[in-house]
DNA sequence: ATAAGGCTTCCCATCATGGGAAGGTCAAGG
DNA sequence: CCTTGACCTTCCCATGATGGGAAGCCTTAT
């Protein structure tokens, strides 16, 4: 298998696999004689276990360590527990941020009456101005 | 005003301050005869006003904009409220995007006993196995 | 034999930010 | 007056994960 359609195979683009190659996320592959990176099951299957942290918002790094507990088959499970808890903090935390961005835009884009008059209750938060209360 | 100050007034790095400055987001400042930008207070309050924007999750696109628009006193508040609008849906995207691993990986860490066997719904469920029903 | 399409490596761009080096400037104190 | 330390200047590099594209080689089908 070509890394063409190991990519089909796995969902991870050609570039990102030999990326993952190059950072040392995955193993190089055998080459055939002219040079071409020759994929089997077992590549695939390791792409796809990437593919589907990397979906889980894990990044790289935390995947690299995933992998390494999926290939040792002496692993404790609290290990995978633990990173998993761990993002799923990360994860929260970043809900949060954002939830608090879009409760204020909210607030401030109803104030807004959004016409073809320049007063803008947005851009006066955006410029310090103390918001009025109520309407 | 040196850029220390400004940067201390504004809340905004004095690394930021020249970024913007370098990509066009905010004017040149003076300059004293030794090179040393000058800020007054007009420009301590754009670089607020860039720095709420930013906090808000605009991107430095999005903030340029509405900096243009704060200028323009014949604005139309609706262009604002639509940058704000669109703003805020593409923060529910990717909540939603994020709501969607914390929920997926809840799941399993529950499922995962966390312990010292290496048995891991985890890893399973990175690996392409069909997840066990109940629990 | 030739054309199309896949493969290789290498470089560059993104987005917003920080780190750090090398060197100029300013203010305070000995 | 000179030193010291804190500031400023520009310039280059790094991040994280991904894509774009060029130049050149290989393979396959016509």
């Amino acid at each position: 298998m070509n890394i063409g359609q190991a990519s089909s195979a796995s969902g991870v683009s050609a570039k990102m696999i030999r990326y993952y190659e190059s950072i040392g996320l995955i193993s190089p592959p055998n080459r055939t004689e002219s040079n071409y990176r020759v994929y089997g099951a077992d590549e695939v299957h390791t792409l796809r276990f990437v593919k589907r942290a990397r979906t889980l918002g894990f990044s790289v790094e935390e995947t690299a360590t995933l992998l390494g507990l999926w290939q040792d088959k002496s692993r404790a499970s609290a290990e995978v527990k633990d990173i998993a808890t761990a993002h799923i903090g990360a994860l929260e935390t970043k809900i949060a941020e954002l939830q608090s961005m879009v409760k204020t835009l909210k607030h401030l884009a109803h104030c807004c009456s959004g016409d073809d008059r320049p007063n803008c209750p947005i851009l006066d938060d955006l410029a310090g101005m103390p918001a009025k209360k109520g309407h």
